[in-house]
This record gives C-alpha cells, sequence and structure tokens, in this order.
RNA sequence: GGAGGCAUAGCUCAGCUGGUCAGAGUGCUUGCUUGACAUGCAAGAAGUCCCCAGUUCAAGUCUGGGUGUCUCCACCA
C-alpha cells in the first residue's frame, strides 16, 4: 500500500507540511485547556539579521523542547519576535543614505524614522520566514517586535518608574563613545583587541623651571585635556614635586601636580598625565581632586575648540601632528613601540573614545543585588553550571549602565526638558507644559536595544496590561541562548524580571555555544565563513540540517558545521524513509499500531529495547542533553529497528497467517512510536511518514509522546541478545573463511537452551548463512567449524574448507583471550576489599560474567579437542 | 592581571551522578545487485582515553600539579 516514493526527498513536502501545521494552529496553545503551561520566549533576532548557523541551532533546540513538551500535554507556547536592533538597523540605514548622498541631518528625525520603519517592513519579515523554513514551532500569532506598541508602552514604564525611584538618573559621566555611529555605548558593546601602537615619552617642564617630569602615553593627543599630572603620595622620587606645576608643552597651560594612590609606581615612570574628560580612570582622579573637564573632541572624533590650532583634524591626524610638534620642539625624548588593547565598537569596529559627557544612567547596584540572590538560591539554574560563575562574576562587579544612546532608531526617552528652568519632566504621557510654565521638548536620545529586549519575558506577554497571557505564562520556563549573550541579555533580563515582575522570568538558562566554521574559526561576516542554512535546507533538508546541529551536542560547548554531519543527517533521514516505506508495503490499510497478543522472543526483545529508549530519550530531554537523546533514537531506528528486527521479522511477514499479522502491528507500532521520539528533533519527516501510516489522522505532532511501560521490559532479551551475539559470531567466521552468502550450511547448536536456538532458527537461516538449524546436547561432525559463545557450541560443517591446523590457532587464540577474561574477573572477585566494599549489585555482575566466561572457555576446550579429532 | 573550557580511533566529536565506556559519524580494508534503502548490507583493522602524582575495592570519569590549546572578563597611563 505505500504510495512513497524510493527516496527521501525533502523539498517535496516541507513548505507543505508547514502549512499544514500553520493552517492548523497546532502553534497556539490555548490558556484554557486546563493544561499546565510551558513557556520559551524566543531570542528576538535583530530585524537587520539573517539566518546563520547560530540562529539554526539556538532556534533547533528550542524547537525540540517546545515539541517535546506540546506532545508530552502541556500548554506550550514559544513565543517568537524580532528586535528593533537600534545601533545595528541605525547603521544600516545610514550606510544606504549615504550612496544616495544624504545624512541623517539632511533628512531630518521623521524622514529617517519612516526609512527605518520601512526597512523594518522589508527585512523585519525574513527572518521570520527562515525561522519558519526551519521548522520552528513559534506561535505567530503572538508575534512580538521590541518597538511594537505594547513594548513601547512597556518600556516608558519601566523608565518613568526606576526613574521615580532613583535607579534611572542623569549625569556627566565618562561613557563609551564611537565616533562613527555618533552615540555613546555601553561597556558590554566595546569589544577590546591587541594593536600595535607606540608609548611616547614627553618632559613636561616644572613651572618654577626645576627641571622636568618624564611621563609617557599612547594618546599624545589627549594632552589637549590634560588638567594636571599626578604621581604616587608614596614614591619617594617625586614627592617633593608634589604641589607645584608643570606647564603643558605645546599647550602652555599651568597644571597642578598631584598626588594619588590610583598611580602604580611600578609602572613607566611612575608620572601619569590626567586627562579627566577622555580617560575612565583619569575622570574619577579629576573627581577625587576637583580638576576641571576639558572636553576636546567633537561627537565625530575631531578636535574641538578646545584643542586651539588643532581644531578640526581628525583625532588620529592631530595625534602625528601633537608628536611632530613635541619632536621638533625638544620635549619627546623616547618612542618605543607598544602593543596594547584598544576597545572598539561592537557594531563598527571604530575605535571607542572614552568621552565626558551627558547620558543616562542605570543604578545597577539595587538591581543587581537581588539577581544575583536568585541565582546563588537555585531559583534560576544555568545549564552548564559553569555558566553561573560568568553570571556572577560580572553582576557582582557591575557598574552602572548607559542607557542614552544619541540614535534616532529605538524608545526615545520620556524625559521632557525645558529649557525656561531647566526642570526635567519624566512621564508616561506627553505633559503640556512644565511646571514653571515654560515650554517642553522631549529627550532627544534613544534607548539602548537591550533596555526593550531586557523585558522581553513580560513585555511581550502583555505587561504593563495585566493580561490571561501574562498571568498564564509567566514566568516562562527555559531561556536558551549562547553564553556570548550573558551580559547583553540574560542577566539584564534576570533583575528585570524580579524587578518590575516580583518574580524570576524563568527558572532554566540553557547555554549553548558557537557553531564554529569547518576549521574552527568563529563564524563572521568579515571571513565569510561558514555557510548559509538556508542553502543547507535547499539541498539537504531542514531536517537534515538540524540533525547536523543537534547530533553529538554536549551542552554549552561549541560546534563546528560539519558538512560530513548534514550528509549523515540525510542518509538518516533516507534509512528512516524506507524504512517507513518498507513497513507500509508490507502491512494492510486495516492494520493497527498495536502490541500483539502473542510474542516472539526478537518481539520481546524490541519491544524491551523499545521502552528503555523512550525511558532514556524522556531522561535526556528533560537534562536537556538533547545530543545524546537524538543519539539514541538514531541509533534505536538505524540499528536495532532496520538492521535487527526489520530483517528478522522479514520470513515471519511473508509466511502468512496470525504470526504474519501480528507482525504487521508491532512493526507499525514500534514505527510509530519511534516516528514520535524523533519527532521534535525532525519534525518534517516525521509529520510526512506519519501522514502515511494507515488509519492516521491527524498530527504527529499533536500525538501523545510515548510512555515508558514496565510491562513490557522481558528478562528473555537477554536470550535474544545471545541470539545476536552468535550471528554475528558466525558472520565473522564466514567471512574470515570467505564462504560466500549464497552458500548455505547446516547450523548444528550444541546447547542447553535448545529452546531458545529452536525458535530462533529463522533467524540463524535468515542472517547466517544457515540451511537449517539443529540444536542438541552433544555433535560429533568431522570438517567442522566449531564456534564457541557463552552458552552454545555452534557447529558448521564445512569439509574441505576447513583447515585443522588454522582453526586449532584460532581457537588457541579465542582460548587466551578468554583465560585473561577469567584471570581478571576472579582476580577482582577474590580481592577482599572488593568483595566488602563494592555494591552487591556490581559483585553480582562480576559473578555472571565469570560464569559466561567459563561456559564460553569450556566450549572452547571443545572446540580445540574436536578440532585436533578430525 | 583574573576566570573558565578543551586535550578520547587518521579526521570531527559523544561519553550523565566513578563499576558492560573504550563509543558514534566519517575515512580505510574485505565481501555482497540478500524481494525498503548501493543515500544500502555484512565483516575487519585502528586508541598509553595528553603527562605525573593522589583519592578509591575500582579512575577517560574525581583531586592537585605540569604541558599544549581555545575563550571570556578586567585593562596600567
Amino acid at each position: 500500500m505505500s504510495q512513497l516514493e524510493k527516496n527521501y526527498s525533502p523539498r517535496d513536502f516541507e513548505d507543505r507540511i508547514y502549512k499544514y501545521w500553520t493552517d492548523s494552529g497546532f502553534f497556539a496553545p490555548d490558556t484554557d485547556s486546563g493544561k499546565i503551561p510551558y513557556t520559551i520566549v524566543i531570542p528576538p533576532p535583530n530585524i537587520t539579521g539573517q539566518l546563520h548557523m547560530g540562529h539554526a541551532l539556538n532556534n533547533t533546540l528550542q524547537d525540540i523542547i517546545i515539541r517535546t513538551k506540546r506532545m508530552q500535554g502541556y500548554a506550550a507556547l514559544w513565543l517568537p519576535g524580532t528586535d528593533h536592533a537600534s545601533i545595528a538597523t541605525e547603521a544600516k540605514i545610514v550606510e544606504a543614505m549615504k550612496k544616495e548622498g544624504l545624512t541623517k541631518e539632511d533628512v531630518g528625525r521623521e524622514n529617517f524614522l519612516e526609512r527605518a520603519w520601512a526597512w523594518n517592513e522589508k527585512y523585519g519579515s525574513r527572518i521570520v520566514e527562515q525561522l519558519k523554513k526551519l521548522g520552528c514551532s513559534c506561535d505567530w500569532s503572538r508575534l512580538r517586535f521590541t518597538l511594537d506598541e505594547g513594548c513601547s508602552k512597556a518600556v516608558d514604564k519601566v523608565f518613568v518608574d526606576l526613574y521615580e525611584k532613583g535607579l534611572v538618573y542623569r549625569g556627566e559621566r565618562i561613557i563609551n563613545w564611537c565616533p562613527y555611529c555618533r552615540t555613546s555605548i555601553s561597556d558590554a558593546e566595546v569589544e577590546y583587541g591587541e594593536k600595535d601602537g607606540h608609548f611616547w615619552h614627553i618632559n613636561y617642564p616644572l613651572a618654577d623651571g626645576g627641571g622636568h617630569l618624564s611621563l609617557a602615553t599612547t594618546r599624545p593627543e589627549t594632552m589637549l585635556g590634560d588638567t594636571a599630572v599626578a604621581v604616587n603620595p608614596n614614591d619617594d622620587r617625586y614627592k617633593q614635586y608634589i604641589g607645584r606645576t608643570v606647564i603643558l608643552p605645546i599647550v602652555n597651560r599651568e597644571i597642578p601636580i598631584i598626588a594619588d594612590d590610583y598611580v602604580d609606581t611600578e609602572f613607566g615612570t611612575g608620572v601619569v598625565k590626567i586627562t579627566p574628560a577622555h580617560d575612565p580612570n583619569d575622570f574619577f582622579v579629576g573627581q577625587r581632586h576637583n580638576l576641571p573637564v576639558i572636553n576636546i573632541m567633537t561627537e565625530d572624533g575631531r578636535i574641538n575648540q578646545n584643542g586651539g590650532e588643532f581644531e578640526g583634524l581628525d583625532r588620529y591626524e592631530a595625534r602625528d601632528r601633537i608628536v611632530e610638534l613635541l619632536k621638533e620642539e625638544g620635549f619627546l625624548t623616547k618612542t618605543e613601540e607598544h602593543r596594547h588593547n584598544v576597545g572598539e565598537c561592537y557594531r563598527c569596529s571604530t575605535v571607542v573614545e572614552p568621552r565626558v559627557s551627558l547620558q543616562w544612567f542605570v543604578k545597577m547596584e539595587p538591581l543587581a543585588k537581588p539577581a544575583i540572590q536568585a541565582v546563588k538560591d537555585g531559583e534560576i539554574k544555568f545549564i552548564p553550571d559553569r555558566y553561573s560563575k560568568t553570571y556572577f562574576n560580572w553582576m557582582e562587579n557591575i557598574k552602572d549602565w548607559c542607557i542614552s544612546r544619541q540614535l534616532w532608531w529605538g524608545h526615545r526617552i520620556p524625559a521632557y526638558h525645558c529649557d525656561d528652568c531647566g526642570d526635567i519632566t519624566v512621564s508616561l504621557t506627553t505633559p503640556d507644559a512644565c511646571k514653571c510654565g515654560g515650554l517642553l521638548r522631549q529627550d532627544e536620545d534613544t534607548l539602548d536595544t537591550w533596555f526593550s529586549s531586557a523585558l522581553w519575558p513580560f513585555s511581550t506577554l502583555g505587561w504593563p496590561e495585566n493580561t490571561r497571557d501574562l498571568e498564564y505564562f509567566y514566568p516562562t520556563n527555559v531561556l536558551v541562548t549562547a553564553y556570548e549573550i550573558i551580559f547583553f541579555w540574560v542577566a539584564r533580563m534576570i533583575f528585570s524580571g524580579l524587578y518590575n515582575m516580583n518574580k524570576i522570568p524563568f527558572d532554566t538558562v540553557l547555554i549553548h555555544g558557537l557553531v564554529r566554521d569547518e576549521i574552527g574559526r568563529k563564524m563572521s561576516k568579515s571571513l565569510g565563513n561558514g555557510s548559509d542554512p538556508i542553502d543547507v535546507i535547499n539541498n539537504y533538508g531542514a531536517d537534515a540540517l538540524r540533525f547536523m546541529v543537534t547530533i553529538g551536542l554536549s551542552p554549552g560547548s561549541d560546534t563546528r558545521e560539519n558538512s560530513e554531519k548534514i550528509n549523515a543527517g540525510r542518509l538518516f533521514a533516507n534509512k528512516l524513509w524506507n524504512s517507513a516505506r518498507f513497513v507500509l508495503m508490507n502491512v494492510e490499510q486495516d492494520t493497527k499500531p498495536e502490541i500483539p497478543c502473542t510474542l516472539t522472543l526478537e518481539d520481546r526483545w524490541i519491544l524491551t529495547k523499545y521502552n528503555n529508549l523512550i525511558a532514556e530519550m524522556t531522561a535526556n530531554i528533560d537534562k536537556y542533553e538533547l545530543g545524546l537523546g537524538l543519539q539514541k533514537i538514531y541509533d534505536f531506528i538505524w540499528d536495532v529497528f532496520c538492521d535487527w528486527y526489520i530483517e528478522i521479522v522479514k520470513p515471519r511477514l511473508w509466511s502468512g497467517g496470525e504470526g504474519a499479522d501480528s507482525v504487521k502491528s508491532l512493526l507499525l507500532y514500534i514505527l510509530s512510536g519511534s516516528l514520535k521520539l524523533l519527532h521534535p528533533y525532525m519534525p518534517y519527516i516525521t509529520e510526512e511518514l506519519w501522514q502515511s501510516l494507515p488509519g492516521r489522522e491527524g498530527s504527529i505532532m499533536v500525538s501523545p509522546w510515548p510512555e515508558y511501560n514496565a510491562q513490557y521490559i522481558y528478562d528473555s532479551a537477554a536470550d535474544f541478545e545471545n541470539v545476536i551475539e552468535a550471528v554475528r559470531a558466525i558472520r565473522n567466521i564466514r567471512n574470515e573463511m570467505n564462504i560466500p552468502v549464497s552458500k548455505k550450511a547446516v547450523l548444528y547448536v550444541e546447547t542447553k537452551q535448545r529452546q531458545i536456538f529452536d525458535e530462533c532458527a529463522s533467524v540463524f537461516v535468515k542472517l547466517a548463512g544457515a540451511s537449517e538449524v539443529v540444536t542438541g546436547d552433544s555433535f560429533d561432525i568431522s570438517g567442522a567449524v566449531i564456534i564457541p559463545t557463552a552458552n552454545a557450541r555452534l557447529l558448521i560443517p564445512a569439509g574441505e574448507l576447513v583447515d585443522t591446523k588454522k582453526e586449532t590457532e584460532r581457537l588457541t587464540k579465542e582460548r587466551d583471550a578468554c583465560q585473561k577474561d577469567i584471570d581478571f574477573i576472579s582476580g577482582k572477585l577474590s580481592n577482599q576489599s572488593f568483595i566488602a566494599k563494592a555494591p552487591e549489585k556490581i559483585i553480582n555482575a562480576e559473578k555472571e560474567k565469570l560464569a559466561k566466561a567459563q561456559e564460553r572457555m569450556a566450549n572452547i576446550m571443545l572446540g580445540i579437542a574436536d578440532t585436533i579429532d578430525s
């Protein structure tokens, strides 16, 4: 009755299946079903983004979990959405406008935002479509966007609330400034890299003419903003200078020599120039000593009017000119090569300029405290656990968070300035006028993108409205993300959840690694390495891609993209496809997938294997050991089901009669159960095959997850393992002796367990080249190959093929190996401390092993004797 | 300067709470058009589980040290 094509061809059905799922509404959970909710919120991809391998991994893992939970009967919600990605998107739009010869300022804020929304319209849906191709079972009816009305409301509410509680403040602080993006960025957005630079040694002459102080700098242009020179108060070399002044070369400004502990006497000359406006440490020194702050740079990294003759020069041009001048005037005493770490903007890689400016900040300490506690108390668990250390390390040393950005694309800060009295009104609604009656204008700045993503687990569920979704689905269950993003996002969601909802946002953070390219490099746009997941899907199928990212995955560690693994996934899909095809070709339209009343030995064996599989896989997925789970169902389908069970069962299947009927039922039962277990991992092929099964209604994705049933665990499964062992041994020998498959021979089996071998005679006929199986207590056959196993002696008459000498050698080797085993085990068992201290289970297992080996030894010895006789 | 990961077959990697753990895929050798699949089947070769100590009846598995390698955080002018 099979209508399946001969080969697996995912393109023929993946899109169709996905449409079927969405049309049926399976992805959208019901809040009134009485089921227990299970929720995952997606890490929202940027609207500038295209699906890359990292997304493929991240979303495959989430889909595996949510599909499993859905089948297990939870009201499973996977809530999708996208991130407006303020700085990244704005950069792209600015870039695009540049091609038209336009700047932001040319078009103005309103027009710029129109362009940005158009961008979102055009590209925001692209990544969503790509997630759909991957097979993600997100509830698209609940799709959110960080800049949509609801999320914006949440952002405003949190901002106003934090402001009112004094946790958001505005102040002149030193921040990281990107001269290319022309905005402040947070500490987390700076990336450090080693760069070659110079160490310029400069003499600062003392104002009173008593010589000079020598110091070194890597950024000489900042001297334009120097307002002091500092030494360590305990440094005997310089104690005498404290309180005196130096003349700043070139600038000719007189600045004080101050004492501060910050100065390291061991480093450099022990004298430091202090530029409070352009160095974070100097800024704090300046604060302690009430030094003036001279900002010498414009927003685009040029020297401003405070730089005198250097005004208008780019910071690097200014650096060169100043070095030149210093040299000319004799202040420069030495130039050293110096390799040091330089901070760059994480979006555009421009070297960041520390700069004092007026920004909005979130006071972190009070927020971080409970967030640290929640993880310490185990309310929130990181998997693997070591990442909680990363989290603590950051949270315990956290500095205030600079949240204002000089960008247009984002949530505009709901603060209103009065030009008359200088007062600031922070409000959810646009106020008409200032308290003083003056006109108000809204703050020009927008908020850090991560301010809105920090609210994601509840803003997407409707907060600040008290919606049914919020009540039902919050707190969410597991958050799946890469370790890269713990600081940016995970930590901020935790304190935001605790602060605004008074509840943790999720109880588990499942951390995964990066997908690297085939030679282990990080994937990056500049390298252009790694392949496009969409290409992979088109060529191999989404299921093969999902297989690739999941198989062999170990929680928290990086994986490599591997074309061999993608192919392995495709081959596995093909194998499954064909096994289903085989089953469908051999069952009837009215065959039911059920366990028949009468079971043969191999039936009991596969039922045992199958039930153990259910238990193990369910446990694996519960513990987020998703790679292990896939490995198990893979082994079961390919090795247990296809290579052994199907092959064994063929004769019975074709014999007709009742035996055939029960095989058909059981084949269908195991197949449909296996499809279910595999479904979370490879949803498309399992659905397509499920739909082909006779008498099937509905979708596999809402079918109940298989349940372990101890009733179908049989001791006799071990007997069948012995049969398998015997088959393998025979195949091995036949192969070694070059006996062609076509050449059949009678198989004589000497055993105390004749019943097992009698029952399994057909197995040997089918799989081990036996023409028939004769069991008995003892045989005397001349010219036979003798194969000893644990519970039998197998004899195959092979006539002239048998080389007595060779056979004796083979058996002697086996005897020696077996003797070694026996010695080892009995050694263990005669060790008194082993007997005294090892658990009984282990001891019994060893005893059994010994008994088995001894039986085998007896069979080997008999074999040797017989071989020599003949 | 701090913190952490990794080191297991030629290659890419699994191995949960110490005891059927020495595994998978791929590659290699050999033999097969066995009525689902040659995108397949069968058999085989191949590993001091990085090194040295320690804990234990028992150590790829736990502890300490070493070597190699990768990453994160901080950033000293």
